[in-house]
DNA sequence: GACAAAATGTACTTAGCGGTACAATCTGTC
DNA sequence: GACAGATTGTACCGCTAAGTACATTTTGTC
């Protein structure tokens, strides 16, 4: 995280990306730490190697810089579920992937999630004016609408699936895994977000959606 | 909410009680409202019947305030689940109406699903030093236990069910559904939130945490 | 190498907000 | 009804943090 890359600086030459990427990233990870109140411009720059000025040099203003911190968080999030090809597979599988992958990289991820949890928060309200992240989403449902299209023709789905209803389902399990695991945690012990705890929930969560997309019985334990 | 009750102020008489219950309703809403930092104690104090300084002699700092507040909105809603009563029916029937109940229950009581979200953002470290909350919690989960106590015994459920796990199942599909609300609604729209999508949600929901429950294949559509 | 525009550093202003000092009023008790 | 302690109102302080003025350096262009 915030690692220094050699191009960001080269010597004392001018660098306005470099300084750009290094304050986005200074600024998710204290926006997604403390909230949208809770950070301090001040302490975004101190993060960086550049200075305050800067930030309301390239960014505007506290919101301009925050809009676009949620813009880069969701870029990065979606771009690491585009690498992930189902199409090869037969849809059952292909859909407990998805699910897998998703509970696993959300897990990775947790600054995006509480980013997200920010906006929520705040009502969404920079997510509403952002065109780029609503672009980015319509792609991800996209690829679940295929895996349900194929899985309905071949029958092991049943029909009538609403994909974005899926996605709800997956969502779910998998942010509140990241989202409330302090207070879980605070209120039932820990067991459950260790590494054993973490299949097994995961396990449960693919076992659960699998069955949403079924109409047929289930045998398997 | 916040509604003036006759013995909250009787003529011009002092009424400690009335007034704390006043500030804690206020700051409930504040805080659900804009987060710990982004609620102002004046703005608290401004839908308050009294004054800024009557929140610092009852509670103290804003801290303070907001622990109360958390407690007020766990108090509340542990309140309302204790009401439901599940001995009476078999155990299948009882794990539907605690996740109906559930899901409906935390979509009635927004403010309190976004102070736990604020809790998270904190790291729970107001909820964690609060033993009356864990205390409610331990309650709700014991309830659980026994209908998978009941379950297991009759051979509906599978062994080794863990109620802390299902819990969490429970909980994700439920909290999501309204923590989430406003970035999944900017993101694809309103339909899974109107009364029918509740409902279609609500049931998928049922759906999915009785498929974890059983062991045996499930034949309903 | 001179000029303009872009990029950066330093120091400051300003207002919002958490918290308090001080005084006044209410209420139970003798 | 006088006293003590609890409760409340008014006015204020001081600090923090968002945002800016102004000066300086870098860099591409002729």
């Amino acid at each position: 995280m915030a690692k220094t890359t050699a191009e960001d600086r080269r010597g004392w030459t001018q660098n306005p990306e470099g300084v750009k990427r290094d304050i986005l990233a200074a600024a998710v990870s204290e926006f997604a730490e403390r909230g949208l109140s809770g950070a301090k411009v001040d302490d975004i720059a101190a993060r960086t190697r550049t200075s305050k000025r800067m930030i309301y040099y390239y960014f505007g203003d506290k919101m301009g810089l925050y809009t676009q911190a949620l813009e880069a968080a969701y870029h990065k999030v979606r771009e690491g579920e585009a690498s992930l090809d189902l199409d090869h597979l037969p849809p059952l599988e292909a859909l407990e992937k998805l699910v897998s992958f998703t509970f696993d990289h959300h897990r990775r991820n947790p600054d995006f999630i509480r980013m997200v949890m920010i906006e929520n928060i705040h009502q969404a309200e920079a997510l509403i004016a952002s065109d780029k992240i609503r672009d980015l989403n319509i792609a991800a449902i996209e690829k679940l609408r295929e895996i349900c299209v194929r899985g309905e023709k071949e029958g092991v789905f049943r029909s009538g699936l609403d994909p974005v209803a899926l996605h709800w389902q997956i969502s779910a399990a998998s942010f509140f895994n990241v989202s409330n695991q302090p207070t879980f945690t605070a209120l039932f012990g820990g067991t459950l977000f260790g590494e054993a705890g973490q299949q097994y929930l995961r396990s449960q969560t693919v076992k659960a959606i699998v069955a949403i997309a079924r109409s047929q019985a289930t045998f398997e334990p």
